[in-house]
DNA sequence: ATAAAATTGAACGGTTACGTTCAATTAAAA
DNA sequence: TTTTAATTGAACGTAACCGTTCAATTTTAT
């Protein structure tokens, strides 16, 4: 990123109202990008959106570059809430399973993902320290998660692993399929609440039967 | 696509001479379209490195977003080579899923290939047919393929499955794993031969696992 | 109230690029 | 050879955009 260590843009903004902008400027900022990438989009056109000057824009954020690097941190925030179910003991495992595996459909479906997906990995040949930054923050700890929550499942299950995380990356393999490649592409899918539980429960019954000691 | 029935630029070039400049733009068009992105790739510069005036570049393609277009049906093409191995008289089905996975993780790290998904799905957004058209053309045919093969390796082996588009979903999820996330996002990963096929018969064996009778 | 910081609009220089026009030249076909 | 098509370079009009400067104005802290 443009900035891992002197966060420029929150650190000065002592004034509520410069905070207000600044987060009217970043909600732009993701709209424009969103919707035309990097090149296409044009910091007159995120002010114009923001409702602030072009002016404002530069003295918070130092180029075109920072401010796309900054939105994009705050989207990972935004987007990498953990999905991996942990109530092992109240629930079954597969029950525990079936519901980390629906979460991770409905996240992997959702429009704004598959949108932010686009515009990110076009970006990483420009500047690869976005997408860096975006797979220490999102995919990499969901993985670990994963693997711990899938340890414990089998330590509770009649299941077994030598690797765990070749265990997480088969059951993420097995939810997504190649439902991102789709989605990536245009298709438009929105799975219902049954056909995501179905899909769910199929992938976590394939892996359970890999796993069976 | 601009033109899926008229075909502008191959059928009026009656001139050996005009068809090798035609190569040419088309080749200087992917070089730079791959390197930038669509919208941060300017015609004169194809031009330049085509060896070639700007005009006949409009000549040839109407606009911008046409060459692009034409370029990207060359690159499906070209890319969409069947990696599915049908040999299976030959050998046993576990080779020959193992083969097929093979070529597929062979395909999937290729950086050609990760650098067309980028700038692809980038321009979904701008022109969702190319993003059909890539889905027509490649995976959708490969995942058929795949069906049929899985489907008579089902024959043979002590495997059964009720629907096989669905297995061969979970058969590219397995192989697939999260690697194709990974390199979009600039991760380098050369697989040396042993761990593609130590990779590949993975997935293969936890597939037929899940496909026993 | 006063001082300091933030914001604005407008304008500027410089650059880049799309797509077109045209007269001149080159290459190929008849 | 003659005729037809392709190609070229240069220029043009138009538009967009980046990033900066500056004087004027508004907002906030003290």
């Amino acid at each position: 990123m443009a900035d891992t260590d002197d966060n420029l843009a929150i650190e000065r903004a002592d004034r509520p109202s410069s905070q207000r902008k600044i987060t009217k400027i970043l909600a732009a900022a993701r709209a424009e990008f969103f919707g035309n990438g990097f090149s296409a989009s044009s910091i007159e056109a995120i002010a114009a959106r923001a409702g602030v000057s072009k002016v404002t824009i530069y003295s918070w954020f130092k180029s075109k570059e920072n401010l796309f690097a900054e939105m994009v941190k705050g989207e990972c925030a935004h987007l990498s809430q953990n999905f991996v179910d942990e109530n092992l003991e109240s629930k079954g495992v597969r029950e525990v399973l079936i519901d980390t595996a629906e979460n991770m459909l409905d996240f992997l479906t959702r429009d704004e993902r598959v949108r932010f997906d686009r515009i990110l990995a076009a970006e990483v040949s420009r500047d690869p320290r976005v997408g860096k930054y975006f797979l220490d923050n999102g995919p990499r700890a969901l993985l670990q998660n994963l693997a711990t929550l899938l340890q414990s499942a089998m330590d509770q299950g009649k299941m077994q692993s030598s690797d765990p995380i070749a265990s997480a990356e088969m059951f993420v393999g097995l939810v997504k399929g190649h439902l991102d490649l789709l989605l990536r592409y245009g298709e438009k899918i929105d799975l219902t609440a049954d056909q995501r539980r179905a899909r769910a429960a199929r992938a976590v019954d394939a892996w359970m039967l890999i796993h069976q000691k």
